[in-house]
DNA sequence: GTGGTCTAGACCACT
DNA sequence: GTGGTCTAGACCACG
């Protein structure tokens, strides 16, 4: 894992970020048990504190269990999961969307300027 | 114009986005005289040195051109502006196209999910 | 039984409490014979350790009597049941009253509060 | 204020709890602007990190607004602060209905109940 | 001067 | 050994 952490942004939100996205694309098995917070704090050269904060918000959202002096486990909920990533995929592309519609781009030219841009890729 | 501002980010920051965005889409004349820094601050109700802040720093970038007691003006190199809307235009897209994969969507699968979306739009 | 937990608070708490009430709102016969540790344990599903705990502390008060070998038994002092099942009654009626002061509820308000929630159940 | 803070239970929750009931029971004005955390962490003698962690709990449920350098203000929302208080009420009286019954009280024995130990302040 | 963030280090209850 | 909490102290961006 790269753990690249740019200091414009909080760290902990950062963190949340990177292990949401992780959990989300399926990376993880549903029930797995998570590394101990200390751990995942020195993997990631970080205080525990900050990583502490990070995922206690990430079971605020009930992506992560926390099983108290057994440690965290991922949520078993699968449909929560799929869930999130498609609310998630759809903010991102409707957030895209607007973007590119207030630098003038309509939706035909959004579409002409992917295909050009993007040929190598999609083709 | 909505003026929205989240204060999770530093408001300068918001008002430079909002007002490059506006400048890079076309929506003012080459050349065309700006507001003054109080009147535009008036408008999104916000502290005129933080307007003017934002001001200095769309001047460096030379969308803007200060001159002193006449005002500021848009500035009149066209293929400047053309450059930047581009360039943004590119980054905003491998952007998202990077945020897609990081959830897990192949190449393929974000043309499908787009399809999907914005049939209604794009068709 | 439900025996619900939460992990917010120490487990050996919460089932204290819960057997507490069932053996102070009548539900066993005086100097009835308990299910065994591991039982209640399972039953609960909770490491025996956990569940063993929680019947020290309930010894302590009095509520159940330990015999060795032969297990453990409720109380057969009635009087000590009836004395604690109106104190903990007290103390809750009065720490209801409280929280309903701190929300600016005025003795008047709480009883009018009090008919037009209940009306369906004590009418 | 006697900020009287318990050990049994996180500080910033009892934090949490105190500043909601002053707020949700009107001893503060909408809109009124709230001491700086410095400040009232030395009031409740407590690390300014602690009062901050209930602070930011408070802005999640919209008690309090956050405005940045500019402090933080009680929400104007009337309707969200009745709304608040009439639940919590709610969910008090239900969760004091609730334990009583668990003591064996039906609804008629939880009235008389009330009458006799109530009757100086409720008649 | 405000709130936000982070680190370092410590103690505690719990299983 | 786990997570939870708290303190102390520091730095930063912001307005």
């Amino acid at each position: 894992m790269p753990w690249k952490l740019s200091n414009e942004r909080p760290i902990y939100i950062q963190l949340e970020e990177f292990i949401e996205k992780r959990i989300l694309s399926g990376e993880y098995q549903l029930g797995e048990r998570f590394p101990s917070v200390r751990d995942l704090a020195t993997e990631a050269s970080v205080n525990p504190n900050t990583m502490q904060k990070a995922m206690q918000d990430l079971e605020k959202k009930g992506l992560i269990i926390n099983n108290r002096t057994l440690g965290r486990t991922i949520t078993e909920d699968s449909s929560l999961l799929e869930n999130m990533r498609l609310e998630l995929a759809k903010r991102t592309l409707f957030h895209f969307k607007k973007e590119m519609e207030e630098l003038g781009y309509s939706s035909e030219e959004l579409l002409q300027f992917m295909n050009s841009e993007l040929k190598l890729t999609l083709d």
